[in-house]
Formats: structure tokens, sequence, C-alpha cells
DNA sequence: TAAACGACAACGATCGTTCTCTTTCGACTA
DNA sequence: TAGTCGAAAGAGAACGATCGTTGTCGTTTA
């Protein structure tokens, strides 16, 4: 078995994905070619179908760890900063992300992995897996800020952390149709929105 | 001129845009070919070719339509709804979003049309057009709340107005991707932040 | 040295679009 | 008012281009 070590494996097909995720952010999923990847790779046709059995699995492929990339980066910037303010955390997040888009058009991935979403049903499941799972972990930050009074006592945790899910995707999309500039007061706004020590509710 | 009034062509336009509503609605944009609008609608090729240049134009037209629907919702709610609190208008806006969407899949036409504004020049000034303009808007009701104390004074009125944009925005998504059963109780997280006589900040 | 890797040409299918021909109907004329 | 003409509307076959994929053959390496 020549060049077959798990680990040469491993690296080329991330390499092919480091590549493919340049041209689809670059020019999208479906006006991206297989030949366009190919070039944007410097290789052959016959070397990436060596490792990905279609395009749709190099699609699958990249949003499933664009789910997980943004899917991490929430819980760890919540759960690290559970003992600031909710405020204080949402915006840490937000910052994160934005960070993490500068470097590598993540928004930009994420958008079009929701309308994938829509008719891929390995990308549905991943997203559904993902959103819920998040919301449940969530639940329970949200919950320990209702118990300090930082958040309103009334609605079930689980409401709010669906709020709290869809000012992040919200905010995602805004920074990949509106640019970072335009919501660079995002994190400011949250900030003030849930400060420390309010009593809301 | 045999058929050629204005009030003609603009219903054979609107019936085929229907179609094509109910065509991307179930498969998505780039898996609905123009055979299938062509089906869809009961027309031929050449019926469709005459009110339409391309499959773009199409996508453009109904999207600028999903835009403009959205948009005037939002600008409706809130504003004839000036004088409740500000999670009631939110949760108004909110409701009345899922009632559209269930009766002709207004999230999910919207999810697309994101995708589509990060390709086509003409769909994201669409866009930056709305989201900017609705931010203002938005930023004017807003600042009510600030000066009743329903929300913190300290932050602009515009950065609280991408908040706001940012919420509905995301619950959009959630609703494409996760159905309205799964963010039923939205509404109510709403009403809940942000109370008729809260004092936030 | 055998098996995996990779290059490259080419194929088959799909899809958007066009072209030609027929049908329909409003306007003008006798 | 009846008949005719012409232009717009519509049907449908077909075309050209693109694109994902495959198959073959040389190359590399455990």
């Amino acid at each position: 078995m020549p060049r077959t070590s798990e680990r040469y494996r491993d690296a080329r097909r991330e390499y092919i994905l480091d590549a493919a995720r340049r041209a689809f952010a670059r020019n999208g999923f479906h006006a991206t070619s297989m030949h366009d990847l190919f070039a944007e790779a410097g290789l052959s046709s016959g070397a990436v179908y060596r490792y990905f059995a279609g395009k749709d699995e190099v699609v699958v492929a990249i949003v499933e760890d664009n789910i997980r990339q943004i899917g991490a980066m929430i819980r760890a910037v919540t759960e690290e900063r559970a003992d600031g303010s909710f405020g204080a955390a949402l915006a840490a997040a937000v910052e994160t992300i934005q960070a993490k888009h500068r470097e590598n058009g993540l928004a930009g991935i994420g958008v079009q992995a929701w309308t994938e979403a829509l008719r891929d049903p390995r990308i549905a499941a991943a997203f559904e897996e993902m959103l819920t799972g998040l919301r449940s972990e969530l639940a329970e930050v949200v919950a320990h800020y209702q118990r300090t009074n930082t958040l309103p006592a009334g609605p079930s945790a689980e409401s709010l952390a669906s709020v709290t899910i869809a000012i992040l995707v919200g905010y995602i999309q805004q920074l990949a149709l509106l640019g970072p500039d335009a919501v660079a007061d995002t994190p400011d706004a949250l900030r003030a929105l849930w400060p420390p020590s309010a009593v809301a509710g």
C-alpha cells in the first residue's frame, strides 16, 4: 500500500476542503463548478474524486464543518463567560464570530448552508441536531441569568434560548450581507441590553 | 394589437410568478429547472420567455417581492403598535411573519434569497436598501422606547435597531429550518423580555 | 512489484434558451 | 356591422453549452 497512511489521506482531504472553502466563499456552492475546484486545489478530477464521491459530498463536509465551528464558538464563549453578564457573553460570541468571519468568510458559508438545509436531508438533520442541542445547552445558561434576575423569570428558558440563537443567526446574516462594518456596533448594543446587574421583567 | 392590454400582461406575469413561487418553495431556486416551472405554470417555454428574459429575471422578481413583503410587514406592525410595548411589537411582527409563512412558504424563499444576495449584485443592492432603510426606520421606533425607558438609553438607536432586525432574521431562519412549531414560544419570550412598563439599562 | 495515487480526455445528461410555426384576437375598412 | 389583416401570444421541438462524473493510463511508493 503506497502513500496510504491514514494521516496522509486525512491531510489530503483537508487540503481539498480548504480549497473548496475558498472557492465556495468566493463564488457560492452552485456557481462553483468542480473544474473550478480542481483549479483552486491545483489537482486533477481523478485526485479529488479519490477522496470525495461527488460534489454533494464536498458540500456536505464543508457545511457540517461550518455547523461544528459556529456551534463550538458559541458554546465555548457562553460557557466560559457564565460569570459575566448575559449581554457580555452574547457580545463576546458575536465578536468571536466576526473575527473568524474576517479570516475565512464563515458567515457567507453559513448563509449558504441554511439554504442547502432546505434541500439536503443530511444537512437538515445536522442543523436540527445543532440548533436543538444548542438550544437546550443555552437554556441552562439562560436559566442561570433568570435566577440572578438578569433575564425575566416568566418565559421558559428554552424560549429565551431560541431568541438568543435568533440574535446570533441574524447577526451572521447581516455580517454576510452587509459586511463587518455595518454591524460593528452590535456588541455594544448587546452589552447595554443586558448589563451586568440589571433587573428586567 | 391582440390581447395586449397592460392589465393582461401584468396578470400573466403575476400568474407565472405565482407558479414559480410554488415551485421554488418546494424545490429551491437551483433544483427547480425552467422545465419544472413550465410544468407548474402549465405553459410552454415560449410563453414564459415572452414575459421574462431568463431564469435569473424570474428569481430576481420573486426575491424582490419577498423583500418587499417582509419589509412591509415589519414596518406596518411596528408602526401601528408604537403605543404598546416594544416586546409586544416584536411579538406581533413575528406572529405576522409566521402566519404568512404558513400560507406561502415565505421563510424558505427568504433564506434562499439571502444566499442569492451573495452572488447577484441586483439582489444584494435590494437587500442593502431594505436592511439599511428598515434600520433607520426602526431606529426611530426604538428611540421612542429609549425615551420611555423600555430600552437602555446608552447605545445608539441604530445599533439597537440592528439587534431588532437580527432577531427577526434569526426567527425567519428558524421558521424555515425547524418549522413553525419549534418557534411557537418565541412571541411569549419577546413580550417577556420587553414588557409594557419595564425599566432596563 | 503490486496497489494506491493522480492526470487527463471525453462522455452523457441536464438545462437554459432559442427558433419556427400556429393560433388568437384587436383594429381598421368597406 | 361583417370581414380581413397584422401583430402579439403561445406551443414545442431542438440546440448549444455547461457540468458532474467516469474510465484509462502513466507514476509513485510502501
